[in-house]
DNA sequence: CGCCAGGACGCCC
DNA sequence: GGGCGTCATGGC
C-alpha cells in the first residue's frame, strides 16, 4: 500500500484491493454506497469514526476529508492495509478451486471490525438477507444518533422495547448478548486472545450464537483468520471440491479463503 | 399464496 | 448426537 496527502484527502494505492468486493460482501453491514462520478463511494464508519472513501479508478483510492494521522490510526487498520493479500493468495493458488476464486474477486480484504459491533450484526444476520439486515442495524444506529450503541446502552433495553427494529425473534438475543457482555459475564477483549475453541465456547454461552455466528464474530471482529464460517453456500464448495477436507495449508488463514470462495460460488450460481 | 434469507433453539428419538 | 419444526420479517 502506498499513500499520497493530497490537500484534505488521502490517495490511497493498493492493487489488492476492490471497495465493492470488501464493502459489499457481506462482512460488514453498515457501508453505504452513493452516488459520485467516480468507480463507486461509500459511507460508513468504525466506532464512532465517519468516512467516505472512494475508488477512482482499479486499485487506486480516495478518502475523503481524512487526516494523515487518522488515516495511519484508524484505517489502515480497519482495511488491513499491513497485510500482504499478493502473498496470500499466491499460497491459496497453489489449490485449484482457490486460484480461480482469488481471481474472481481478489479484491476482498478482511475488514478488522469491532467485535461488539460484530457480535450484535451476526446475531441479527442469523436466518437473514443481508438487506433485511442493513436496515435492521440502521434502524438501531438511527436510535443512537448514527452511532453504534454500547453494550450498556443496549443492556437497558427489552425485546419489546426494541420492537422498532423489526428484528423478529432476533431482539430476545440481542439483548442477552447485551447483557452478558454489559455485565462482563462475556468479556470480548478476553474472548479474542483465548484458544480458539475456547473462545467458541466462550461466545455460545450467548443465547442466539450458535456455531456461525460464533464463527463470524472470530473472523470479522477479532481477525481469528483460522476462523471458519460454515453456511449453505461454503457447505457446498466443501462437497463439490473438497470431499477429502479442505487443504491443510490454507488453514491458518482459512477464513480469507472462506471469503473468496464465498463470493466466487455465490456469484457463479 | 409459498419460498427463502450468511441460523439457533427445543424437543424428539 | 443427528433430524426436524419453529421462530419474525420482508422481498420475490
Amino acid at each position: 500500500m502506498d499513500y499520497t496527502v493530497n490537500g484534505n484527502n488521502i490517495i490511497v494505492s493498493e492493487k489488492d484491493f476492490d471497495l465493492d468486493e470488501t464493502l459489499d460482501c457481506g462482512q460488514a453491514f453498515r457501508w453505504k454506497r452513493i452516488p459520485t462520478d467516480y468507480d463507486c463511494t461509500y459511507e460508513g464508519s468504525f466506532l464512532n469514526d465517519r468516512l467516505t472513501v472512494s475508488q477512482i479508478k482499479k486499485g487506486e483510492f480516495l478518502f475523503h476529508n481524512t487526516t494523515e494521522s487518522d488515516f495511519l490510526g484508524k484505517w489502515v487498520d480497519y482495511f488491513d492495509f499491513e497485510t500482504d493479500y499478493s502473498e496470500l493468495k499466491r499460497r491459496f493458488s497453489e489449490d485449484e478451486t482457490l486460484s480461480k476464486a482469488c481471481q474472481f474477486a481478489g479484491g476482498i480484504r478482511l475488514l478488522r471490525q469491532n467485535s461488539w459491533e460484530c457480535l450484535i450484526s451476526f446475531i441479527i444476520s442469523q436466518n437473514n438477507n443481508i438487506p433485511r439486515i442493513k436496515g435492521i442495524i440502521d434502524r438501531l444506529c438511527g436510535h443512537y444518533n448514527g452511532e453504534f450503541p454500547t453494550p450498556q446502552q443496549l443492556a437497558q433495553e427489552t425485546a419489546d422495547s426494541l420492537s422498532y427494529l423489526r428484528s423478529g425473534f432476533r431482539a430476545k438475543y440481542i439483548v442477552d448478548a447485551s447483557c452478558k457482555t454489559a455485565s462482563g459475564a462475556v468479556d470480548l477483549k478476553k474472548i479474542a486472545e483465548m484458544p480458539i475453541e475456547d473462545a467458541r465456547i466462550a461466545l455460545r454461552t450467548i443465547t442466539g450464537v450458535g456455531p456461525k455466528v460464533a464463527e463470524c464474530v472470530l473472523l470479522f471482529g477479532m481477525h481469528r483468520t483460522e476462523a471458519f464460517p460454515v453456511d449453505v453456500w461454503i457447505k457446498r464448495v466443501l462437497e463439490e471440491y473438497y470431499p477429502g477436507g479442505f487443504p491443510e495449508f490454507a488453514r491458518e488463514n482459512g477464513g480469507i479463503a472462506q471469503q473468496y470462495l464465498f463470493h466466487y460460488i455465490r456469484s457463479n450460481s
